[in-house]
DNA sequence: TCGTGTGAACCATTTCACAGCT
DNA sequence: AGCTGTGAAATGGTTCACACGA
């Protein structure tokens, strides 16, 4: 894995243009991947890579190539014939496809060991999105540093949201402060929350609603697990793998279903 | 919404009989879901309803009531025709189809805010699972107490993995040391992983590896709302929303496309 | 009458297979 | 010769619509 790859083609146009892309209508599965491809693109530029084939990118995403070939096609056409992409390139593509060549200014409420945790994640921080404050309630943690930033108390939100305009709120808090803290987000105007809590929230329709469950991929885990214990023992009707046809040659063959996790996107009260 | 509700129907056999389910061919999509009907469930339980509709559950996941009893009648006929489902004998069934009647031992390596935060969740000590150790390098987190266990050194991962036999290994160190943890999981027997280090891990065959990335969601809620943001200026080809029939009628009406996260499984080196 | 359970129609996504560029 | 980009076929998942049972 990893071989020493070719020349890197000259990529298209100049800097970023505000030009063709962005105009394509992608569909929801691909918008799950990106981020995905993100990711290893990044490990592999960083580990000194120049040039990727759909071949290993999908091998690494385990998916197979062609759908590697089509999400990107739908993006544009940044690939070389017969030479693959250019990975630097790419990154800065799904970037802007993903809407990360923006600015998303980030507030993080409940800042527990999640809050923290999500506070100093590359990703919260990275490209695209910028923490700009972070609140809590209890008075043992406002004022705290965690990062760069100093721990808020709740109600100074509307000054923030006056200031810095923020458009993304993440709801770290226990479950029992989840709705009220989505209450007071949506109050100063911000339009799109992201929940950790485990709570089913209540907003007004135009306000984009995600959820994230920690734990759902431990269970969707515990659900195959549970497949192969007990298929081990009983072979009648063989339960979850397919008929593989034994040949390693295709590393994306469908070994165990490919898992996406947690889910349910709202809009109305 | 919740409204009051008629007679509980009284369930089928016994207790959690040996028997017939954990037969049929659960799809992957429906797999993904029933974590997501479990919250909701177990929340109006707590709340004191005794039965539901497949119309209220699917109001609350948000997504179509067809969907759901589709979903549910997978796992067997254990609705009331005329009347529902009865939420806690739901609760119950998802559990063994999701393999979590069973006890699947957990350990967490990497106590950063990550680890604590998932060590202190709901989730990883309810039903099913169970964190039986949690390891680190760091001797200054090494001894500490976090909820009910005590800090050990990841270099006693062979004596928990011979005693306390876990199924499960949570990964949640930085980046740089996610390989070699993975590799020290592996070793010592453990072949199902959960991943929330930024880096793409290498296992072998039999292992049953899945990641979660805490920043995919934001990466497509960054998506969506970029998309807002570019059509609201510029509706020439109209990007996201649907021909919204206007009806507010169906709760279930696709505004913004219903998304998972996370993602890529994996089997192989 | 109301709400489940489910065949059948519909729609989205995946995969194949190959033409076309480098 | 190699690998992308993409129609077309195959698969899988969703939604409809209605028969059936409480």
């Amino acid at each position: 894995m990893m071989t020493p790859l070719p020349k890197p083609p000259e990529g298209p146009p100049g800097p970023v243009a505000p030009g063709p892309a962005a105009s394509r209508r992608i569909p929801e599965a691909t918008v799950i991947r990106l981020p995905v491809y993100q990711r290893i693109l990044e490990e592999l530029v960083r580990s000194g890579t120049t040039t990727v084939s759909s071949e290993l990118l999908a091998s690494l995403a385990r998916v197979n190539a062609a759908k590697v070939r089509k999400d990107l096609s739908l993006l544009g056409s940044f690939g070389t014939r017969g030479a693959g992409y250019d990975a630097a390139f790419l990154v800065e593509q799904i970037d802007r496809a993903l809407g990360l060549d923006r600015d998303w200014p980030v507030v993080i409420v409940g800042i527990g060991n999640l809050g923290r945790a999500l506070a100093n994640s590359q990703g919260f921080s990275a490209r695209g999105f910028r923490v700009v404050a972070l609140f809590d309630t209890d008075s043992h943690v406002v004022g705290e540093r965690v990062g760069a930033l100093a721990v808020r108390h709740l109600d100074e939100l509307a000054d923030v949201a006056a200031q810095d305009r923020p458009t993304i709120g993440v709801v770290a808090t226990p479950a029992g402060a989840a709705q009220d803290v989505a209450d007071r987000l949506v109050g100063v105007g911000i339009r799109s929350l992201l929940n950790f809590a485990p709570r089913v929230l209540t907003v007004p329709g135009d306000v984009l609603l995600r959820y994230v469950d920690l734990s759902i991929e431990l269970q969707v885990m515990s659900f195959y697990q549970a497949r192969l214990a007990t298929s081990a023992s009983a072979p009648p009707g063989e339960a979850t793998v397919e008929e593989g046809d034994g040949g390693v040659t295709d590393p994306a063959r469908a070994d165990m279903p490919m898992i996406r996790s947690v889910g349910l996107t709202s809009k109305g009260s």
